[in-house]
DNA sequence: TTCCTTGCAAACGATTTGCATTGGA
DNA sequence: TCCAATGCAAATCGTTTGCAAGGAA
């Protein structure tokens, strides 16, 4: 999906639900397409040159993640990252670095996604667990910590 | 393990850098023994009746945790809960609610656990990230939120 | 006696919210 | 015009810490 695409998809989704894309969601969008990972509110803070306030930011990124637009992802003290949805960004999993937090995205072989996807839906006979789908993070050191 | 060898263990570890195992961190522990899953301080101070105030609740995890005893779990709100370490409890993974944020242990069949080992080795030798071990987790709905 | 631990209250940091204002369709 | 979005400041909430008192080895 090109980049325009990807931002056609949202501004259709977000029109749908009655949510404007304004100047600043699309600076969040821009900055979370061209990482490499999910990026916390304060990291997105930073990148956009302090032209949004944090209460705004925090605003647009709960607004998104509740349009299914994106998809936070929960690290160390109490950090809560954002990236794309599954459905705009690709499925994919983290590296994260036990001494910074950072996260990076990754590629599973597909086969090891097919045995994941299999796993979930065993769990999700079970009847004990409604199992909707995986997250696999590969923990470690990234190369600044290690 | 048993329960009071697991106790032992832990005693050993603690007593080994100068940590005492005290009456409200035994509390700390048992409850975590008896638990299906990882408890935040919230959970474990409900659970052990006020006889520990929070503040001493955090203090004890933070120290069991330095000593590697538990291990942290960071989920949603920014909540932290803590498990026994995996030499204690055993190598699992996660059942996550996305409503309510509960955890349950949960195995896996040891081919894929095996894939996994595998997958992290593999990461690891690509150099760009020390890799060390994964984390999975299985996203769904626990059968009071389903 | 030496340190570790405890309890309370105050401090923190990430995130949320009330409210009045601005702006887009 | 109408409703969503913004900005600021104040409020929340999980968690941490300073400090004085208590406790185990």
């Amino acid at each position: 999906m090109t980049s325009s695409n990807v931002e056609a998809q949202i501004r259709g989704r977000l029109t749908e639900a009655g949510i404007r894309y304004t100047d600043g969601r699309r600076q969040v969008v821009a900055a979370l397409m061209n990482a490499q990972g999910p990026l916390s509110a304060a990291e997105l803070h930073s990148q956009i040159a302090d032209s949004v306030p944090l209460s705004s930011l925090y605003r647009s990124l709960a607004v998104m993640a509740d349009a299914d637009v994106l998809a936070p992802h929960h690290g160390t003290k109490g950090i809560t990252r954002y990236e794309l949805a599954e459905w705009l960004a690709g499925h994919h999993h983290h590296l994260v670095c036990v001494d910074c937090g950072a996260v990076d995205d990754i590629e599973l072989p597909p086969r090891l996604e097919s045995t994941l996807h299999d796993l979930v839906e065993a769990v999700a006979e079970s009847g004990e667990f409604a199992a909707a789908g995986h997250a696999l993070e590969v923990v470690g050191r990234c190369k600044a910590c290690a």
